[in-house]
DNA sequence: CGAGTGGTTGAAGAGTGTCAAACAGTGTGG
DNA sequence: CCACACTGTTTGACACTCTTCAACCACTCG
């Protein structure tokens, strides 16, 4: 691998980590030690489906897409992560696993790679950790439920809504404006559609106050485009997309760490 | 809850189950005395959406659905676990959690369940149980993927060939007839069509040497329709339906329990 | 400037969804 | 034993969304 940053900025993020929270001094330390901070470039693999399981990350900033292709280097669903994402859980299994997905940096990426025998003696001397794994786990599995149940439930238009409301869920205010944070074809992957369903479904929701410019996303209203985007979703108010009545618990791009 | 049956079958199941392999016998018996076997009639709930989550279940015999609705009453995906599955893992979570699903009893069902002190404790005492529990999650994150590339990837026709080669997953030889498990309008939801699309789906696959006689469905040749249904599917040999070279490894109606 | 990448737009078609009606299987009560 | 209701399934006709294929545009980088 590459350069091993043990400077003040990577401690603190490592130390403030939800996952690792309440860790002893002692194990922190040796974590500390074991735990590289690694720079990808746009395009690069974290690592690919198939090849042994052999570390744990966790995104410190930028874009992730896990994905997997078949035979014909065709791709189906994407799944786009991004900071304080833990990726490989796999790796804590007691019996060698190989990579389920393949994992790519989809813009400049930081992540934190922890070596698997490091994380299964952590996890070992602090279950509470495994358990914390665990929840984040059960947070993506839910999250993938609810892609499926848009894909059946919702339109194109409104799956597009949807996104572009999670990406801009930070925000605070009626509306706004942002920039889409990574490549629109691969939005379109994320949410099961082609590139070019996506690009008329955000031009259709001009008539919901949606506004684009290249890449920079406005937002007339939140809360008219999630009238238009939730209405069907069973989320309802449980969803950080969704600026309705009460307010986020799930989902969104900010909130999608391993909170406790 | 309704009777607690301490007899040698339920014993036998609960100590064989490979989840809790490795139990000490101290840790066994007190799990025999809190866990309670239950059985359900078809439609009855085991819990609903929103409500509490407060035990482990896990399938003993039947079919069950997860699935989640709107405010409509609408209904996405459904997930159809049979055997061996273990539901409700949400449970271990120190902070009481909310059952995200609504699970329900699609045939007539034999559960065990496990209130959830239970489970922590046996967990806390034994993480090789938690980690186990984790390798079951992972594996029905890795289905629940596979089953959104399909949706991307394949066509109605296909995905129905997929499920009939998965049900049938257990069965030996070149070809042979089952009885269909659930309703055919279950069977639509998990695979996200329309009934009426499963059922013209299913007429098609005629052509691929399928009979359908009302519930029983005659498959002349496994490995012809695979060749159909998987040549786009990214799990290729990888996966208990496909009868192509190789054989199982993941997925499949008898394999979805926690196979160490 | 030309090549390369990513995005948009248009026209045409396939595949599902929708709606309505008919059908089959099962259980119920007279 | 038959009529009836009830549930789940099949079939047909039709509408519509999304994909496909193609061309074109905008931007970046050599």
């Amino acid at each position: 691998m590459k350069k091993q940053y043990v400077n003040d900025s990577f401690k603190e993020f490592v130390s403030t980590l939800p996952l690792l929270e309440g860790l002893c001094a002692q194990d922190m330390e040796a974590l500390l030690r074991v735990a590289h901070h690694r720079d990808y470039k746009k395009g690069e693999y974290i690592y690919r489906q198939g090849e042994d399981a052999d570390r744990l990350s966790i995104i410190r900033s930028g874009w992730v897409r896990l994905y997997r292709s078949n035979l014909d280097g065709e791709e189906g669903v994407a799944q786009l992560h991004t900071k304080a994402t833990v990726l490989g859980e796999p790796v804590i299994l007691p019996n060698s696993q190989k990579n389920f997905f393949s994992a790519q940096a989809i813009s400049r990426a930081q992540l934190i790679n922890i070596p698997g025998a490091a994380v299964r003696e952590i996890t070992r001397r602090n279950p509470v950790v495994l358990s914390r794994m665990m929840q984040g786990l059960i947070r993506k599995m839910d999250d993938m439920y609810v892609e499926s149940e848009h894909m059946t439930l919702m339109s194109a238009p409104q799956r597009v809504a949807c996104l572009i409301l999670r990406l801009s869920a930070h925000m605070v205010g009626k509306g706004g404006t942002f920039t889409f944070p990574y490549d629109k074809s691969l939005a379109a992957a994320q949410l099961c559609m082609k590139r070019e369903t996506l690009s008329r479904a955000l031009s259709g929701l001009k008539t919901y106050g949606v506004e684009i410019q290249a890449s920079e996303i406005t937002i007339d209203n939140f809360a008219q485009l999630s009238a238009f985007s939730c209405a069907r979703c069973s989320l309802n108010t449980e969803c950080a997309g969704a600026r309705c009545s009460s307010y986020p618990v799930r989902g969104g791009a900010e909130s999608c760490g391993l909170i406790a």
